[in-house]
DNA sequence: TTCGATGCAAATAGTTTGCATTCTA
DNA sequence: TAGAATGCAAACTATTTGCATCGAA
């Protein structure tokens, strides 16, 4: 099982002191490092590996997918970056940040919202109580419906709308 | 956007209860499609496509993966089953019991156990009332780290261990 | 007898692995 | 300059689609 999504965070505030942070645990600061990072740097919302090998016209060079995902489990294992799964579509990769975020996501538009951690505290401490179980919502997210599916609820065995 | 997984649960008792309401909807009984629900109501267990397909010797007959997939999606559009995923493994088609049951999926260990819907009413609830969210742990069930692990935790980024 | 359902082959999406080459420390 | 990292090709897993054939109603 794979389960480098469990490494401790480890935020920082910009390329050069991640790059440095992979220095310091005997890790090379290759271009195509660099250039992930860049990419989810600039982004500042998760980002699937296709999207970071595109790389941003004239911003982020592109770079091969291969690469990227080998470099993404590499951060991933530092704890530079986390990744998560929404609904059936790709792996998502994002930064360590130094608030931790963590988010709702519709099953039906497929919006990704995100949460207050305070509520997920106090939810992660009545399942720990009742059931003897960490619960963590970062590799996972809560799915369900957000406020305006929820509402259109009836018509939901069809199409999901995305109404943003 | 799949959203056949928000399709209303329909229980049945039997491989016959559920035929029936297959035909009840012009759908036909044919004998793959018996033999998919035959393994789920041998199992009692969620199984992954591959497995149905296997059958089981001498009580369950073997059967074609790509019918098993198609057979799996329209029993889940009637009702009949539901579907979940627990990390990153294929996955898992269970019937939708009179009893509606909700999991805790070890990210250590890839166990999985039924959890008290009761306490999870509750976080729905305060979900619901902080972050007008309707949540649903159906179709991702909450993962996190069993008190085994959870108590073994430091250990935890290298290799899980089942336990059981 | 007619469509719905089947089963094989082939395609697809996402991700991983092998390996010779390149580049960082 | 040694070993880490790259990038291309190829494999792989889970799942879906095309299509000629079959069978339930």
């Amino acid at each position: 099982m794979t389960v480098a999504h469990l490494t401790p965070p480890l935020a920082t505030g910009d390329v050069e002191e991640a790059v440095a942070a992979l220095r310091d645990r005997g890790l090379r600061a290759s271009a195509a490092r660099r250039v992930v990072l860049e990419a989810l740097f600039f982004a500042d919302r998760p980002l699937r590996a296709e999207e970071i090998a595109e790389g941003v016209p004239g911003r982020v060079p592109r770079s091969d997918l291969t690469s990227v995902y080998r470099n993404l489990e590499t951060l991933e294992k530092v704890g530079l970056i986390r990744h998560l799964h929404v609904g059936h579509q790709a792996g998502l990769y994002a930064l360590s940040g130094t608030e931790e975020r963590e988010y709702l996501t519709c099953e039906s538009c497929g919006s990704i919202r995100v949460v207050c951690t305070a509520v997920l505290g106090v939810v992660r401490a009545l399942i720990r109580e009742h059931e003897d179980f960490v619960a963590s919502f970062r590799h996972f997210p809560i799915a369900g419906l957000c406020s305006v599916c929820a509402v259109a609820a009836p018509s939901v065995g069809e199409e999901g709308q995305r109404h943003v």
